[in-house]
DNA sequence: GCATTTAGTGAACGCATCGTTCACTATTGA
DNA sequence: TCAATAGTGAACGATGCGTTCACTAAATGC
């Protein structure tokens, strides 16, 4: 457990500042430019010490991705207003993609067709699943209130909503805005799944 | 209109050899994998004939998948039958995906970032812009015939077919099969946008 | 505490690819 | 027929990759 500025560090201490430094470069320079010579400058590390944990730059790159991932997904409770709980889950999305994070998954995107099976199949697991997750439990709670109709459960409906802010970040430069996020919404998500009864009575489920 | 097979090319002639063979090469080793050296030797070109049309490899095969993507797209005529026409249109994008066009379209997004901002714009009025006025086209035939909604309208409604076609392109490694087409029409477009006044077809009123 | 083991550093190396340059050659058309 | 234009192919310096190695700091064992 020293952090000391001085010394030499070694194991998470010293892969945890690897991680900072290429997530920095990542938001500095985007994914097709960092450089690994940059990352180990950054973390104040050995070039070595990169090659010796990852066998090359895009998992390096993962890893620091995965390491963000598993700190950010929060747990979610839905609190019974269906498009304010929405609004808030795609915000946070939203704001995620605008990070070193989001970067990391462009880059991910534009190399699917080079990368390892396993990783891509990982990395879905690791980013669209619980997101999808987070999405199933707020429309299991309005179904049981009676907002949200039971076909929002079909898996290509749950994967919608984090579907357009992946698509709408991914295709432009930049996350949707909460003009967006609202647009959305109102236009294409509610539309689709809500049942329009009015939540001040709550139903009671099975 | 000189095309015999001995002899030196030049211009256009030249020019559309090494669009074939960037796109040959983008569908062999994917985009991040196109070396400038493979795409000459391929066209049986100089290296300096590239490099004098193009500054780099982001913009040959720019160049490239413009110079595909004008060939490619189609004029459409609504026939009548949304959900027929849909189908159409759809397994017609996810083909075009299927190619080494695809492949592009997956470079460009992996390069966003690092990308002129002015060919980012041309390239989505080039590939986004069109395939959304098939899609307007469809809609407001069907509103015409009052089988479509005239919510369907909205910018983000009418971007939501290609929208999901480009996302699930992008997130796997293939493009969409004729099963998944299906299912995101039964379960997300046509709930959204018909009204169910479908001659053909039952339906449950809003 | 001292010696040994483990882990990180930093510089150098060979390799691949980039984007450029240049002397040479084929094609065009005046 | 000859000058102008356009393409070829080889070589070049620069950059970044991924590897290696001699050296050194930290952790561990005795």
């Amino acid at each position: 457990m020293t952090e000391s500025t001085a010394g030499r560090r070694r194991g998470d201490d010293l892969e945890h500042a690897i991680f900072d430094a290429a997530l920095a470069e990542l938001a500095e320079v985007g994914y097709a430019n960092v450089r690994m010579e940059a990352v180990a400058a950054r973390a104040k590390a050995g070039k070595a010490s990169l090659y010796k944990r990852w066998p090359d730059r895009a998992r390096l790159i993962q890893a620091a991705a995965r390491y963000k991932a598993t700190e950010v997904e929060p747990t979610f409770e839905p609190s019974g207003d269906l498009r304010g709980d929405m609004v808030k889950v795609m915000r946070h999305i939203a704001a995620q993609q605008a990070t070193p994070f989001g970067e990391a998954i462009r880059g991910w995107i534009g190399e699917l067709r080079s990368t390892p099976e396993e990783l891509t199949e990982e990395l879905r697991t690791r980013i669209e699943t619980p997101r999808i997750r987070i999405f199933a439990k707020i429309y299991e709670d309005g179904i049981a209130r009676g907002t949200v109709k039971p076909e929002a459960l079909h898996p290509r409906v749950v994967n919608l909503a984090p579907g357009l802010l992946t698509h709408y970040f991914l295709t432009r430069a930049e996350s949707a805005t909460d003009e967006v996020i609202e647009e959305m919404l109102d236009h294409i998500l509610m539309p689709l799944i809500a049942t329009g009864e009015d939540p001040a009575e709550p139903l009671e489920e099975t």
